[in-house]
RNA sequence: GGUUCGGUAGUUCAGCUGGUUAGAAUGCCUGCCUGUCACGCAGGAGGUCGCGGGUUCGAGUCCCGUCCGGACCGCCA
């Protein structure tokens, strides 16, 4: 037996016991005759004490015990003499009586520790290391007992877990697929799937009724500190659904998560349309966790012979508390964050509505303080407020003025880690216009059903008006999930494809399998996918960079740097798949 | 496809407007130390300044190219 004990569960009631300890050697302590060695393991670490005075032999050997060798060690468990209350197992330490090397360790590149010196570069080329760090190890228990949450969730709700192919057909709209070629039939190519979307709604059509699956995910797009080229979902769908029962279950689902994984008890999520969340906060996914709304100001700026606001589309602006006083390069450089050219608006205007009600702006060459009072009423200003006003394209000001709230709410500490604020974005258009490709493409997907009362629209061809039964889960202003209410009929299916621009032999070949199961019987339905990933960043940490939270993931180009995939083949393995490599020009 | 920041000791970084022998911390090695737990003390080893080219009397520093990494935009139905 290599060990009676883990390194995270002796205590006191253990004084007196022999047992018998395997580990990581994480830091050894030589004091000249005695010597400390922590020893770690997943469960925690415990310490050994040798003293050379008692067993020379035994002092020099562990004297030289390198870090992160592995060894195992027989003792006695007694009472420290000097406790360490940062450690479960502070109060009791192990006289060791014998150990032995079960392997020895390169001296690792980076320390081990909570706060390492390794570089993100390194640690992931050495991820076997950085997994042993404590808190990316237990990120990884975390997200595990996240999944186990929603599976228990889930399971008492009567959801089945259905595994559905890795190896479908491949579908290019929306993300670029992933594509895998087949040996057996040459020429041709499987694609893995961008979500299990289809093959849960034939499910439904089956009557599996509920269904749910932990499901790894593929789509061929550029990565983010937040996008994975293969990344998790908890992809469920339900029979017989209105949209209210899936944001009820759902809901139930995330309370249950976040009060199992980290004890919080979540209030009944608030509810914004899309409409709302664009004109408020500038996009669909508000960080609702502090105020600073958008205001639209274009009518109260107009008519002052100020031609860069009287010609601009839209002025909107928002107004940040306490913040009346800032210097000169403080607006600079919030002009600066502006322009750039990822966001890349033209100018930022700022008014100081000072606390004793003074008004100062840097357009003041135009603007008397009686015209300024009237930005500030349309604004909902108070005084103390700095105004920032945005114009020009509707786009750019609503993108520009969106993530100067973000902005200003990080500098002013308003976006807390230890606050969550869930909301269900709902009423998401159905279609979005291609103004380039000139055609229109579906918001979520091509499988979303609309809202009956927006039906007219698709006669008047004003499709951007069409509302989707479709929702979204935000959580801090993260978008953690979304679903719809699906098409579950031939017709409004084929109507859907036609509206995108599919012709009927397009559609015959991609869908033909999905609009034959509609004419037997499809029942009503509907469901959601989680980003798993992102779910368990949030719900464990209240962190953005999934990285920290997947074993081993790829780095922004898309590597994996532990084992440098992807990586050429060889030339038997591509003539057996009958490809050629064109050489680089 | 684009924008931007970075690449200097094993590691994380400093190194100003170009100017003697490129530094710090940590890690590593050696010695000392019987209660440490970020142990301490003394000493030591360790560098193709990513790579290539250019400007210059002189380049870690300036310029051009290239490779690698991070963040972002496009993209992600």
């Amino acid at each position: 037996m290599l060990r009676t004990h883990t390194c995270g569960e002796l205590t006191l009631k253990n004084a007196g016991q022999e047992v018998k300890l395997s580990g990581w050697v994480h830091k050894n302590r030589e004091m000249g005759g005695l010597t400390f060695v922590d020893l770690r393991d997943r469960y925690g670490i415990t310490q050994l004490v040798f003293d050379a005075n008692k067993d020379k032999e035994l002092g020099e050997k562990a004297a030289k015990l390198g870090r992160e060798f592995v060894i195992q060690a027989t003792g006695k468990v007694v009472e420290r003499s000097s406790k360490n209350a940062k450690i479960t197992t502070g109060e009791i330490e192990i006289i060791v009586t014998s150990f032995e090397i079960l392997n020895v360790s390169k001296t690792p590149p980076f320390t081990l520790d909570e706060n390492t010196d390794g570089g993100e570069e390194l640690r992931m080329k050495y991820r076997y290391l950085d997994l042993r760090r404590e808190p990316i190890k237990n990120n990884l228990l975390n997200r595990h007992k996240v999944a186990k949450a929603v599976r228990e969730y889930l399971d008492s709700k009567g959801f089945a877990d259905i595994e559905t192919p890795f190896l479908i057909k491949s579908t290019p709209e929306g993300a670029r697929d992933f594509i895998v070629p087949s040996r057996v039939n040459q020429g041709e190519f499987y694609a893995l799937p961008q979500s299990p979307q289809t093959f849960k709604q034939i499910l439904m059509v089956a009557g599996f009724d509920r269904y749910y699956q932990i499901v790894r995910c593929f789509r061929d797009e550029d990565l983010r500190a937040d996008r994975q080229p293969e990344f998790t979902q908890i992809d469920c769908e339900m029979a017989f659904v209105e949209q209210e029962d899936i944001l009820q279950m759902f809901e139930g689902m995330v309370k249950h998560v976040f009060k199992s994984v980290r004890n919080i008890e979540m209030g009944n999520f608030p509810r914004m349309t899309y409409a709302d969340a664009m004109k408020y906060y500038g996009n669909d996914k508000p960080d609702t966790r502090f105020g600073m709304l958008i205001h639209d100001i274009t009518s109260a700026v107009k008519g002052k012979g100020f031609k860069v606001l009287d010609e601009a589309e839209t002025v909107g602006c928002i107004s940040v508390p306490n913040a009346s006083e800032y210097s000169r390069s403080q607006t600079d450089e919030l002009i600066e964050f502006v322009k750039r050219p990822q966001i890349g608006a033209k100018r930022l205007i700022y008014v100081k509505y000072g606390t004793d009600g003074s008004l100062k702006s840097s357009v003041d060459k135009f603007y008397t303080p009686e015209d300024l009072k009237k930005w500030v009423d349309a604004a909902e200003a108070k005084p103390g407020d700095l105004i920032l006003v945005v114009s020009g394209h509707a786009a750019i000001t609503r993108r520009a003025l969106c993530e100067l709230r973000l902005e200003m709410g990080t500098r002013l500490g308003l976006r807390s880690k230890s606050v969550y604020n869930p909301l269900w974005v709902i009423d998401f258009p159905l279609l979005e216009e291609d103004k380039e490709a000139g055609r229109w493409n579906a918001c979520h997907h091509p499988f979303t059903s609309w809202k009956k009362e927006d039906e007219h629209f698709f006669e008047t061809g004003e499709l951007g008006k069409i509302r989707a039964n479709a929702y979204d889960l935000v959580i801090n202003g993260v978008e953690v999930g979304g679903g719809s209410i699906r098409i579950h009929d031939r017709k409004n299916q084929e109507k859907m494809f036609n509206t995108l621009g599919l012709s009927k032999e397009e559609v015959e070949l991609k869908f033909a399998f999905i609009l034959n199961a509609f004419e037997y019987g499809a029942p009503p339905h509907g469901g959601l996918a989680f980003g798993l990933d992102r779910f368990a960043s949030m719900t464990i940490a209240n962190e953005e960079n999934i990285r920290e939270f997947i074993a081993f993931p790829k780095n922004n180009a898309g590597r994996d740097m532990m084992m440098d995939s992807p990586s050429t083949i060889d030339a038997a393995q591509l003539k057996e798949l009958g490809i050629k490599i064109e050489a680089e020009k």
